[in-house]
DNA sequence: GTCTATACATAGATAGAC
DNA sequence: GTCTATCTATGTATAGAC
């Protein structure tokens, strides 16, 4: 590995396990093994360091999920795959890395880049996935896939912070997912009287409701 | 004002629009116009300060809400309130805060008491008017409530974080709770047979649901 | 309780030898 | 590309006068 590649993997690490106040030059350069001043000859500052380590950790992990992500046909089988995503990502310290980013991004316009490339990416992947799982359910013109794919995002992020906080609740909340993929599963088994019934209904509530 | 609650008020403040990072002794005290060395005469710790003010802008919001939370009698009503609560304590400040502290409690414990403190005085609030709100509706005893109450407080999270990065993503995303809070009020109203399906097949698909 | 002054650690960043 | 040395700013925290 280069030394430029010792610096990123090395700025992931201490970012997720020492938090974004504990990310400095000297820690990250300590657990790099190299000189601190290098971060700035090959980086230009440590946000930018930051930046360019999250950017791949992201670009990995959904390289590492595509594939899965394109295999899933249903609701539940997209939350059972959150739900493994959260366990591993967790473990792998690439979710801590994020929240300590988007929560950096607020007032650092450079990680604020770092942290729209991360969010957007997931994002698009998502709404891909929904798409194509929501286009056979019985409230496929009722939902929009993209908001859906931002809901769960944001959520995964909530979720990922809430979980330090609350162990249990965030298990319980994550228990209220599967109950909504049940609810989607449900409505879709209902035959088709009622299913017309569900969705002009919902139409009805929810003008904005779109494809 | 005494100099400790002038020094609350401007901790609450800087935190919210500096951040953590920018919520220093000296920048805490300027703004309060006092001497830095207060901080410590009167909490020990920035740490110690920021927990203290943390402490009393939940205390203070909470007060604002008990009120109307007490008078939803919906679940659309209930969307309708986090709505107006997501965008007049985002405008306080309120929101970045609490975004802020969580992100610095994985590391630091004062904060990490400060954070459980916010987040379980939210979740038991909200816990409290969704058992009240569900009790009337189909679904009453297949959801957990505490469950609910715990995914909606960790979504409100992420939703403020994921905001300051996807603003147009966010409003999708609150769309996108008018659609459930509608999903609720259809299923509701959809008549014994259909609900007793509804209901069984859910408790069939999910067996962990519980009251 | 409040102020001045200061100790001390650590941050980001750069210059210049190698 | 890498290292040593160093500048400068800023952070937390304390001692002691008022």
């Amino acid at each position: 590995m280069t030394t430029r590649d010792e610096l990123l993997s090395a700025a992931a690490a201490t970012l997720a396990d020492a938090g974004l106040s504990g990310a400095s030059a000297r820690s990250i350069a300590a657990r790099a093994q190299v000189n601190q001043a290098l971060i700035f000859y090959h980086f230009g500052s440590v946000s930018e360091l930051l930046e360019a380590a999250v950017r791949s950790s992201v670009d990995a992990a959904l390289a590492d999920y595509r594939e899965r992500l394109a295999d899933v046909e249903t609701v539940s089988g997209l939350v059972e795959l959150a739900r493994e995503l959260h366990s591993v990502e967790k473990a792998r310290g690439n979710v801590a890395q994020m929240t300590q980013v988007l929560a950096g991004a607020q007032r650092d316009a450079t990680l604020a880049r770092a942290a729209t490339y991360a969010i957007t990416a997931w994002r698009d992947e998502v709404e891909v996935a929904l798409r194509r799982v929501l286009a056979s359910s019985a409230l496929r013109d009722v939902v929009d896939p993209a908001a859906i794919a931002a809901t769960a995002t944001a959520g995964f992020i909530g979720l990922s912070l809430y979980e330090g906080v609350d162990p249990d609740g965030a298990e319980a909340a994550l228990g209220s997912l599967d109950l909504l993929a049940a609810l989607a599963e449900v409505i879709d088994g209902l035959g088709p009287v009622t299913t017309r019934v569900v969705r002009s209904r919902l139409r009805h509530l929810v003008p904005a409701a779109r494809s």
